[in-house]
DNA sequence: CAGCGAATGGAATGTCTGCCTCATTTTTTG
DNA sequence: CAAAAAATGAGGCAGACATTCCATTCGCTG
């Protein structure tokens, strides 16, 4: 047996860095073939991590043999073990960011004091961020921003939680120059507003449940009079999605019983936005 | 063949977060050994995303048919696809949280599409609250729930952009059952509502550059007459901190010229349910 | 340009994989 | 409690897998 060799000096990197580092380090002195995966490995890791070896040698353009050649050069036995490595990295990358957020979390219940509340909110409003960044639906958003972006006047409808939403949507529309009406309920003029409205603009509704009646029974009043709907909510079963030409689903976290507005609000603004660059890009012009 | 039934109705859930949900909801109705493999599975994602069917099988402590069975349970057409759900989850989270930022910033910036607006937003948030976590100030934070605490009733401040936090802060004192009086400029009569303010009330102050010359103005009113102010805002050179008692530097990031209110939200909502929690403490009671 | 060692391609190999089948056990139903 | 249905266990099979081996090519050096 000559297998002393390897067990004595090579030192086979364990963690990513360091196998990253490592054939950087060499990689002036590598074979044309072997510097081909080299290369390929560090800017795709995850298919070295997924793939097998007969998959990962054909994207990379090589044999399979030279592949576990690679492997042996940088001191694991095959191909295997040099996968474990990249399949590790993806096991640490994941948790750190959960963990970080789950330790955030364990503070704001576990620990007393403001500051653990204040984290707990923290927490809640990463978490919906995170929630929206991968659900929401990339179609519903153009045909939204389109929708809206067709519109006279932009009406705003929102009470209660979803209030601060709906003012600041019509702050930035204001500050947009696109023509748009908020619907309070503080002067009591709802049903009046709401009466102006035609198809020819369209409505932006946020509500969550429980439901605001008034936010619904405008909702559906408006609707019925033919202007098109843009809902924000947060379940397709909301009688707010019946009335809505588009509808959006926000699943917000909670803390403390008031549930964070932050996804909420990143999705007002990309509408907002979206609809103000869309106007922009076709000429279409604005006055306040 | 009777393969029929399974194209026709059956809906396979394609990422993590639904396959996860199908599973939660279907959990009651699974028979014993699915059940175990389905605990398991939502247990040690990352080991059903690289181990075999046999080791798998063996660390939850059942056959390997039965992990088939389970797979096709849930519409899959055997484990290997079950698998890949578990692997996308991974490739997508895969980046630590900065680097997801930079993607997610990078995305937004040369990205086209709403898709992109929307992702600009989402990182402007992210990035928000991360700051204002490392930054933020406990002995500012106490000093400003006792004080808040402590008042009769708590006025809250805020114009324009700031205003849609103020809003929100109102509702959850009001669901708080804690007497506060938002200052709001519709009415006009901003003036006569602050002259009932006295020492014994407080104020939740915001505003960010450009101050609002109105907001300033009130607070300068208002701190003359003796009130304690508690203020947000995004520096010390603020005009609003030489007026307040105890004030908060909130960096917010922005994006296509609108700043993030992610991280005001959350500081503002700490102060809300902060002098909640301390009142209930205290004994201290309130009507609304 | 001949000679030689390293590098490479491609097929062969033996192991292990996922999945199917069928016998057995458990649960449900009449 | 019997019969039927569902769930489970275990062995077997075809195919895919990582790896090895050997013939061929490439890139030196003299």
């Amino acid at each position: 047996m000559s297998l002393d060799r390897v067990t004595m000096d090579e030192r086979v990197p364990r963690d990513f860095e360091t196998l990253r580092a490592t054939i950087l380090d060499r990689r002036e002195s590598l074979p044309k073939r072997i510097a081909q995966i080299a290369a390929h490995a560090l800017d795709n890791p995850d298919d070295i991590a997924f793939g097998t070896a007969a998959s990962i040698a054909a994207s990379a353009g090589v044999q399979p043999s030279t592949l576990i050649r690679f492997a042996q050069q940088l001191g694991f036995d095959g191909f295997t073990s040099l996968q474990q490595v990249f399949r590790e990295r993806l096991r640490e990358r994941n948790s750190s960011y959960d963990e970080r957020l789950l330790a955030l979390r364990a503070k704001a219940e576990g620990g007393a004091g403001h500051r653990a509340i204040f984290d707990g909110f923290v927490a809640a409003a990463s978490t919906s961020l995170n929630d929206i960044s991968r659900t929401l639906d990339e179609a519903h958003l153009e045909k939204a921003v389109s929708l809206l972006a067709k519109a006279e006047t932009i009406f705003v409808l929102a009470k209660r939680r979803s209030y601060p939403v709906a003012s600041y949507i019509a702050y930035a529309l204001g500050k947009l120059k696109i023509r748009n009406q908020l619907i309070e309920s503080a002067a009591g003029l709802n049903a009046e507003m709401i009466g102006f409205a035609t198809p020819a603009d369209a409505v932006i509704a946020i509500s969550f449940s429980p439901y605001a009646p008034a936010t619904i029974e405008e909702a559906r009043t408006i609707s019925e009079q033919g202007v098109p709907i843009v809902a924000i909510t947060d379940s397709s079963f909301s009688p707010l999605a019946q009335f809505a030409t588009v509808w959006f689903e926000v699943a917000e976290a909670d803390f403390a019983g008031f549930r964070s507005l932050s996804a909420t609000m990143a999705l007002a603004m990309a509408l907002t936005v979206g609809v103000g660059e869309k106007r922009r890009g076709t000429g279409r012009k604005r006055k306040a």
